[in-house]
DNA sequence: TTTGCACTGTTAAAGTAATAACAAACTATG
DNA sequence: CATAGTTTGTTATTACTTTAACAGTGCAAA
């Protein structure tokens, strides 16, 4: 896969890509080989046009008769997305949210692992949950640095949100996904993903509304 | 608020309109009582003109000279989004998401609020977490149907995900969050929202790496 | 062998959303 | 009273995303 080809790939498309993997890792597992456009498309909320267009996007092609063959797909798939040396990511915060995440995560991807927590509760520190050992933040610098960790989840409350933020960047995140409703600014060439729940449901509550 | 208009607000709208609400609550609550577009713009991630152009749609004036009234921008962006009569939700599994969102949304909203929580595990029945109280999965319809729930969140395990909307949607729930990583399928006149936390952070992992 | 079917791959069109451009209005100030 | 500065409200443009249309291909069956 070229590089000019995989900066070209819209945003979307991308996330798809995700989905797509672990549709595709769960045939895999039921022993399915192949596997065509609208099945891919059945199990998650869109068009078969849709996913053979994002498929075009990334240059694979599928077999006329049998559709695509679904181990090529996953390895294409994560060789695109996955980082080939792993990807180590680190939570802030290991409230309910915080684990909640550590145990999700636990043993899922093997490129992509939440290797440690961070709180300022002395109850929490030295503990671990689901398999993350928290750490005290003020050992996140070191541990951060030994550990190579790129990505920074952020999960402590709404009015720490911001300063946290601006920790992970100056300790050498690169990347941060933000789940606290409290908006925060990265400078250029941090990666920033923010998803706020309160907004998520106050938007289902909007369009509850409106279709009665 | 006309209705016709309402119907037209993009979705993205809705959404940042929920945004603008909150950070007005904030100014609100600090005691100011104007504020421009480009400051309500360089509190969240947009600029003042995404502001005036999401203010135009919902056909709010603002002060040449002072900028927007925040007490009243903020009545008619409720008057909107939020149901006169209040809005019931219920979260289905009572794990670390369920209860981080049962926390979270605790007093937050005078029109929204998380009544009840279901789970299956008996430890956890008859609890009561951040004030919402945990039932049994088997109660659903019962207490649904008594308080009048129309929203569901749906946070349990990924595999019981599909037949836990399907659940929902027989006893009446009118609209879905679905934080598991399973897509579910809804009725026609159900509204749907999914979000799925492996394909955000599958995604910031692969910025992460582009940007290398 | 040829006809029909069921797919894929690609280009074209439509729909949606964000950004830019700019006129109009108000106020403060000299 | 005129002028400069600042901000709003709206239209026009551009960018992005999805959906539609359709040609091309291989297989199966008559």
């Amino acid at each position: 896969m070229k590089q000019e080809l995989i900066k070209k790939i819209p945003h979307k498309t991308i996330e798809r890509l995700s989905q797509y993997r672990r549709a595709l890792l769960l045939c895999y597992d039921k022993g399915q080989t192949y596997i065509f456009s609208h099945e891919i498309a059945n199990i998650q909320h869109i068009t078969a046009v849709q996913v053979r267009r994002d498929l075009m996007l990334i240059g694979y092609s599928g077999n006329l008769r049998r559709g695509y063959n679904i181990k090529d797909l996953i390895d294409l798939i994560s060789e695109i997305i996955d980082n080939p040396d792993g990807q180590k990511v680190a939570v802030f915060g290991m409230g309910n949210l915080g684990r909640a995440l550590s145990k999700y995560f636990k043993d899922r991807r093997e490129k992509l692992s939440i290797v440690a927590g961070f709180d300022v509760n002395p109850d929490k520190v030295g503990k671990s949950y689901y398999g993350v050992p928290c750490f005290h933040i003020d050992d996140a610098k070191e541990i951060i640095a030994r550990e190579g960790i790129k990505i920074g989840i952020i999960t402590v409350p709404g009015a720490y949100a911001v300063e946290t933020a601006k920790l992970l960047v100056e300790y050498g995140i690169k990347g941060i996904l933000n789940y606290t409703p409290t908006p925060v600014e990265v400078p250029e060439g941090i990666f920033l993903e923010e998803y706020d729940m309160v907004t998520s449901l106050e938007k289902v509550a909007f369009y509850v509304k409106e279709a009665k």
